[in-house]
RNA sequence: GCCCAUAUAGCUCAGCGGUAGAGCACUUCCUUGGUAAGGAAGAGGUCUCCGGUUCAAGUCCGGAUAUGGGCUCCA
């Protein structure tokens, strides 16, 4: 006599063991219609379960979260069958469902083409037409194996037979077309109403990229229609943000086939660089980091030292000069060593903190390019502070708080913490690690912040918190780092003179705040939609004259912009006000001011924000007045 | 690097075997107009590069390069 808790509080008492579908059924035909599957105690179950005991139960439907899941589970079942379906040959592999979605992945030797994904995604509609029940089975691991080998489905078999075989497998079926699968599904294919297969990709058998490579199909799946087009919407949306797209609209920079990976930087886009530049060197300069810059071509034997020549040597770009061979920096970290090794240094030297915009080369791989956010050419806001072991949790402290301010000043609230302790290869003691990562720890606890702990994540030389900001769309981007190195100091011989009179190797903490700034300056552009704020908008102010009358007086008033230091143009073109407007709002120009006969009598401006909102007339004092604190309150 | 796709005017794209097109931008002229596009005319292309098929190739087929979407990688 199974008692059954809903979420309501209200229970139901049944005088036999009953499927969750009849239960649905029971509380009214509209569940019944709803229900996808049921949770009992966090698990996901089939409709079919059958319940034989007293349990709270909640009937899931499209509307819950867990529902969309079941929905996006069950359409990359539907994807398989109708591949099956299609292309007898393909072999099924994995299926998993994403955010947003799901993809499947196929062994098919000829290849999906865009055309095969039409006729897969019509045959998908024909099968949710079938309504097809989806059935449940279980069988002993070793008969699944012998099951799927004998469907010639090699993946699937090598899949399960990885499973312990004293487990049971539950398998999954929809008309003849069988899967291995932990569940649940939805009770039959007319349940998926709103699929759309989006992409096709390779991608490598258990992501390894000594394997073949598998056809990948990428789907999205939604509980109605709407929700789809909603989100198709949004797509459409994140696209206009692409920062390449802007870059060409707001002429930031460009790239060219004869410099693959590296930007040409148009004036506009230099200027927020400048602007990014100068900013943090004045931050960093108020938190005790003495600038230094290093040179771009270093001898092969330092990369050989310090080890990455050993590890990173295809990745380098390289060249040779007098017999001697040569490797572009890809890292700034052994040359601010040398910095450091110049002099003897003194326990009252430390903490040292040696920052550079260290310009670093990387050969990456072609097929890893992408825009500003992966690169071969780019600019970190590279640190490097050599202190005593005892030093470090202050120092990651004090760091924590400096990016905090820096994301911040930058428009980014959101940010996370990730700790990344000691891999199975590394070097140092066990007590140095120990110290190392409750310092860092520490210096998170201590500030009450939420971090994820990544054991055995960290690097081989030491301990590291890596950290990612959110932008509006929610995506998560990482950025900050600082990683404790008890490796590299030692390997280039930096010393210094402790208390005791004896010499010592320092810790050396890497550091980075923006980490590429290209890479932050496109995802700065993607947050704000090209919409920069004041501070970092290539223009800040357009003045536009109505008729060629008031061109001095626009002229006078872009010159006394100037002098405050802000980014002031005019356009005296002989255009009407309305043309002029629209292209620099396009323009995502912070303030435009508009000039006619009424404003030089009168020796005020027309004020107008890119957001089309009218400030009404102001004169020129109180228009820079209002600017300057603008720009103030960021410490500009 | 691997898989798939793409490459036509400054930009966005159409053309898919038979002498290169549109919109915007650009140039010139007219227009001096009060808050998101005034009008007219003009100029602009070895159709990414190298090969092949064909009487004929942006158009079909190889290859290279770059870009886009993934995968792997990311000191």
């Amino acid at each position: 006599m199974p008692v059954i808790t809903l979420p309501d509080g209200s229970q139901r008492t049944y005088a036999n063991a009953i499927s969750i579908a009849d239960v649905a059924a029971d509380i009214g035909p509209g569940l019944a219609r709803a229900a996808l599957a049921g949770k009992i105690d966090k698990h996901l179950l089939d409709t079919s379960h059958v319940i034989e005991h007293d349990v709270a139960l909640a009937i899931i439907t499209d509307k819950d979260e867990d529902g969309l899941e079941v929905i996006r589970h069950s359409t990359a079942h539907l994807l398989a069958q109708a591949v099956k379906a299609l292309y007898p040959q393909a072999q099924v592999t994995i299926g998993p469902v994403i955010d947003d979605g799901f993809y499947y992945d196929f062994a098919y030797a000829d290849g999906f083409t865009p055309e095969d994904m039409e006729k897969i995604q019509k045959k998908m509609t024909e099968l949710v037409k079938q309504n097809f029940p989806v059935t449940r089975n279980v069988m002993p691991r070793d008969e699944a194996v012998s099951l799927f080998r004998d469907m010639g489905e090699e993946y699937k078999a090598e899949i399960i037979a990885s499973i312990p075989s004293d487990q049971d497998i539950s398998l999954y079926q929809q008309g003849d077309f069988i899967d291995l699968c932990r569940g649940p599904h939805v009770p039959s294919t007319g349940k998926l109403k709103a699929f759309k297969l989006m992409k096709l990709a390779g991608a490598y058998w258990r992501g390894d990229s000594n394997n073949e490579m598998l056809q990948r199909v990428y789907g999205t799946a939604w509980a109605d229609k709407k929700a789809l087009k909603a989100y198709l919407h949004r797509l459409e949306e994140a696209e206009k943000r692409d920062h390449r797209k802007l870059a060409r609209k707001l002429e930031l920079f460009h790239f060219q086939e004869e410099a693959p990976g590296m930007v040409f930087w148009h004036a506009n886009g230099w200027t927020i660089y400048r602007a990014v530049v100068d900013y943090i060197r004045r931050t960093i300069a108020e938190h005790g980091y003495q600038e230094i810059h290093t040179p771009l071509v270093v001898d092969r034997s330092l990369w050989e030292k310090s080890g990455h020549w050993d590890k990173f040597h295809d990745d380098m770009f390289t060249t040779a000069s007098e017999n001697r061979d040569y490797a572009i920096k890809p890292m700034n970290c052994p040359c601010h060593v040398q910095i450091f090794n110049q002099g003897l240094k003194s326990y009252r030297d430390l903490p040292l903190r040696l920052a550079e915009f260290g310009s670093c080369h990387r050969n990456e791989p072609s097929g890893t390019l992408h825009g500003l956010m992966r690169l071969r050419s780019f600019v970190q806001d590279d640190a490097h502070i050599f202190c005593t072991e005892g030093q470090i949790q202050a120092e990651v402290s004090d760091f924590i708080d400096l990016l905090f301010k820096v994301y911040r000043d930058f428009g980014f609230d959101e940010i996370l913490i990730k700790l990344s302790t000691r891999p199975e290869n590394r070097v140092g003691s066990d007590e140095d690690w120990d110290r190392a990562e409750s310092a860092l720890e520490e210096a998170i606890n201590n500030k009450d912040l939420e971090c994820e702990l990544q054991p055995g994540e960290g690097a081989f030389y030491g301990p590291k918190i890596d950290f990612s900001l959110q932008d509006c769309l929610g995506r998560i981007w990482q950025c900050g780092t600082i990683q404790v190195d008890f490796s590299m100091p030692g390997r280039l011989g930096a010393e210094y003179v402790a208390e005791d009179g004896a010499r010592h190797t320092p810790v050396m903490l890497h550091r980075a705040i923006l980490g590429s700034l290209e890479r932050f300056i496109g995802i700065l552009i993607e947050h704000h939609a090209g919409s920069l704020p004041l501070w970092l908008a290539p223009w800040q102010v357009v003045i536009l004259n109505i008729t060629d009358r008031q061109a001095d007086y626009c002229q006078l008033i872009e010159n006394s912009l100037k002098k405050h230091g802000i980014r002031a143009k005019s356009d005296l073109r002989n255009e009407k006000i309305g043309f002029k407007i629209r292209e620099h709002t396009i323009q995502r120009v912070p303030y435009l001011l508009v000039i006619g006969d009424r404003e030089v009598d009168e020796q005020t401006m027309a004020v107008r924000t890119r957001d089309g909102e009218d400030l009404g007339s102001m004169s020129l004092e109180v228009f820079s007045e209002r600017l300057t604190a603008d720009l103030a309150s960021r410490g500009l």
